[in-house]
DNA sequence: AGTGCCACTTAGTAGCATATTG
DNA sequence: CAATATGCTACTAAGTGGCACT
């Protein structure tokens, strides 16, 4: 259904994007004056002839020639801006303007989080019974047994064909409790049966513990040689994510250790010890000194401030200024320690590995529902200074160490439950099987929670993923009615329905982010669609011979700029006139909407729709497009794989997923091109061998010289064929230079497309994807088959 | 309808590990 | 073999969206 996209052509060849990420100064103060600047920006790139209007601010223009030649290399594509680096000026330069608003808001979040929560959990267990008697609520079955045998197990034949698929299209609205789904057929029972099973042969399962373990770890075994296919197993119903979790609980971070007596701080140019507690600050500090943060005003009082309340009264009397502090010689050290882990022999480094190794054996694995999975991220968060992306007012401050009193644990209760450090306490064990986290804590900043979870190759966190491509194409099914349906409402009477319409159509057609407000002053101010305001758009009625040209320039999450002009209907151009009447530039461009109305209104037209299912279905279908489109059968590999990258990076650009150019871009960029070069000036030679020995066996007619003929003949084609390859990479890496493919790969695009790519073209899936992300698209690679469509 | 909380996905990057090169 | 380039992982910030409550 590539006519499911009538935008996707436009929306890759208009995107002018740049990154410069200039960035927003407080709300408060000085909008006047941000909005002077921003305009300011908007007029520089709009003198710029239309190619460089992905440039912005100081850039400059000596890269501007090396662009150009990018440019024509493939129009569809366009660059994004360069110069991430004036990105890193620009926006400490108007960093630095500060204004931490703090507000004290956060001890009382706290103690107030808390209370609820406690609340919560009353209620919700109460909660669950009144929903539904839940089969044995969270009591997991004991341990198990041997992991039933899968084919004795699986799905009756009469599915077996399309077991996948079945339940999957059935199942997929079950996020929205499909209501107990009849707990249909055999499947369902196939976990209950696993369940049982595990019982039966325990006998006094009190007693049997040790067996339990045993038979835990055979069973785990043994699924490691033959992975575990969760995908055709039956997936729980109603919002219940597993049975039985046991695991080991977080690893917290070392603890500190003092600097070493030698190493100063001065300050005022005296040396001075400090306090073991500001001493650990201090060297947080330190060790980003040579970084960009610690010149900015926000930053430095943040960090000032936090620092303070960690020294004793006597150091607090003394250091009143920043300024005055030289940690140039701790900074020394901590430089002089890593690169003495560098110099490391490699018995040292060895052993290292192997200590790593053990950690994560013992602490990186649970045990969920039989299976032994990947724990994503086991350690606790260590302290340090907080580092917000963008112009975020609370940079630098102090994120406190986390103890085991501030950690609540989630597993089962008939796990063995993790035991805290020796002489502590977890803040709380709960066995909330409705989630999927196993260790939470509250975080010091935002005062939000953090979570400890599985691994993405994880059956809980892969099925979630599979469910999401499966909406995004159950919206494929019906985006032409849902798109009339929009176009219907640019004409309704009410403004609420108009905004909606309109805010709608920039999400699909330019895969913006739906928006939802933010806290002001508490975050970096930052937009999606919903909560655009006035300043971030300019109408022009007419724009490089383009009519109803919509400029967008505003920031967007983690403060990456999204800059395009887009040509729009006449009708959505007149409503947005219509909405702008009368505004101030820092008003919402949709007063009338927010994420929750456009995401119920999405309810309404799908079930499971929100705004981000169009991300999601907008960039799978571009790659299924782009792939179609691009991909020349006869091509060799390489060249497959450039058409690959090329059409996962249409979908980058769609979604404005940039990166930094790597530091040494442009240095490897040249070294390739002298590659490149020597290898033509090698191609030129093994010609001119070629030639003479044509010459030679012309005249010598014998045997030798025409195999000579051959051979040099063989080496042309050798060498053709590397230099080929070269080229390619040249392109490759010049065209991604600021575009992260890697966030839409893994996110994105339905793998099952990609996969089958590869199955049509004979291309190993090991060129798609790395080690990783094959174990976290397992399910893909193994269901999906060449002529799998999205 | 608005708010706050919570859970979970999506995001870019620092810095280590590994491959490649001189 | 050291130096450098490149790839990958771990990390953690910053989004989205559901739900309960008012």
């Amino acid at each position: 259904m590539s006519g499911d996209q009538p935008h996707n052509d436009s929306q890759i060849k208009v995107d002018f994007r740049a990154n410069d990420s200039h960035k927003h100064k407080d709300k408060h103060k000085d909008k006047e004056h941000r909005h002077k600047e921003h305009k300011k920006d908007k007029e520089k790139d709009r003198e710029k002839p239309k190619h460089s209007n992905s440039e912005h601010k100081d850039s400059i223009e000596k890269k501007h020639k090396e662009r150009e030649k990018e440019r024509h290399k493939d129009g569809s594509l366009e660059r994004l801006k360069d110069g991430s680096s004036e990105k890193h000026k620009i926006a400490s330069l108007e960093r630095n303007k500060d204004s931490s608003l703090e507000k004290h808001k956060n001890k009382h979040k706290e103690k107030d989080k808390e209370k609820r929560k406690e609340e919560k959990i009353k209620s919700s267990s109460g909660d669950v019974k009144v929903k539904k008697e839940k089969e044995n609520g969270f009591s997991s079955p004991p341990r198990i047994k041997d992991e039933p045998n899968d084919d004795s197990l699986y799905t009756p034949p009469k599915e077996n064909s399309k077991p996948l698929k079945r339940f999957r299209d059935e199942d997929s609205c079950d996020q929205k409790p499909k209501k107990i789904k009849t707990e249909d057929n055999k499947k369902t029972k196939k976990r209950k049966q696993e369940n049982e099973e595990d019982i039966k042969p325990k006998k006094s399962k009190s007693k049997s513990k040790q067996n339990a373990q045993a038979d835990t770890k055979k069973k785990i075994k043994k699924e490691e040689e033959q992975k575990w296919k969760w995908w055709e197993e039956e997936r729980y119903a109603d919002g219940i994510k597993w049975k039985f979790l046991e695991h080991k609980g977080p690893i917290f971070a070392p603890p500190y250790e003092s600097l070493p007596d030698k190493v100063k701080f001065y300050y005022d140019g005296k040396a001075t010890k400090l306090s073991p507690k500001a001493e650990e600050v201090a060297t947080f500090f330190a060790k980003m000194l040579d970084h960009e943060y610690t010149t900015k005003e926000i930053f430095r009082k943040n960090f000032f401030k936090d620092w303070k309340k960690e020294m004793t009264s006597e150091e607090k009397a003394m250091i009143t200024n920043l300024s005055k502090c030289d940690f140039n010689e701790m900074s020394q050290y901590f430089k002089e320690q890593s690169e003495a882990r560098k110099q490391m022999t490699k018995e040292e480094k060895q052993k290292i590995k192997v200590e790593n190794e053990k950690l994560l054996q013992e602490y990186g694995f649970c045990v969920m529902d039989n299976h032994k999975e990947r724990i994503a991220n086991f350690r606790i968060e260590p302290p340090g200074l907080f580092r917000g992306r963008g112009n975020h007012p609370k940079m630098g401050r102090l994120k406190r160490r986390i103890r085991p009193e501030d950690i609540i644990i989630n597993c089962s209760k008939d796990s063995k439950v993790p035991s805290p450090p020796p002489g502590h306490k977890w803040k709380e064990i709960r066995h909330d099987n409705k989630v999927t986290w196993l260790v939470s804590w509250t975080e010091n900043i935002q005062g939000s929670i953090k979570y400890i979870m599985l691994n993405p190759s994880s059956r809980i966190k892969g099925e979630k993923d599979w469910q999401k491509y499966e909406t995004a194409r159950r919206l494929k099914k019906s985006v032409d009615k849902i798109r009339n349906n929009y176009r219907e409402d640019w004409k309704s009477k009410e403004m609420k329905v108009r905004q909606r319409a309109v805010a709608l159509y920039f999400i699909d057609k330019l895969a913006l982010r739906a928006g939802n407000e933010k806290e002001e002053g508490e975050t970096a101010d930052t937009v999606g669609c919903c909560s655009l305001r006035v300043e971030h758009i300019k109408l022009h009625p007419e724009m490089d011979s383009q009519e109803y040209v919509v400029e967008f320039d505003f920031l967007g999450k983690d403060s990456i700029r999204y800059y395009n002009k887009v040509p729009v209907e006449k009708r959505v151009f007149k409503n947005l006139q219509l909405f702008m009447e009368n505004k101030q530039p820092d008003d919402d461009l949709f007063d009338r909407l927010n994420t929750g109305i456009l995401n119920k209104h999405l309810q309404d037209l799908m079930e499971g729709l929100t705004a981000k299912v169009f991300r999601t279905y907008n960039a799978s279908i571009t790659l299924q497009q782009q792939l179609k489109e691009l991909t020349n059968g006869d091509d060799n590999i390489a060249a497959k794989i450039l058409s690959y990258n090329r059409a996962n990076r249409a979908v980058a650009i769609l979604c404005n997923h940039q990166r930094a150019p790597p530091k040494t871009f442009e240095k490897s960029m040249i070294t390739l091109q002298t590659k490149i070069d020597a290898k033509k000036d090698q191609l030129a030679d093994a010609r001119r061998d070629l030639k003479s020995a044509k010459a030679d066996a012309k005249v010598r007619r014998d045997e030798k010289s025409k195999r000579m003929v051959e051979s040099k003949k063989k080496a042309v084609q050798r060498v053709e064929e590397q230099l080929m390859k070269l080229e390619v990479q040249a392109t490759d890496r010049e065209e991604n230079k600021q575009i992260a493919l890697g966030t839409s790969k893994l996110n994105y695009l339905d793998p099952r497309i990609s996969v089958a790519w590869c199955k049509k073209f004979g291309i190993p899936v090991e060129k798609i994807y790395n080690k990783t992300q094959r174990e976290k698209f397992a399910w893909a690679i193994d269901m999906a088959d060449e002529d799998y469509e999205f």
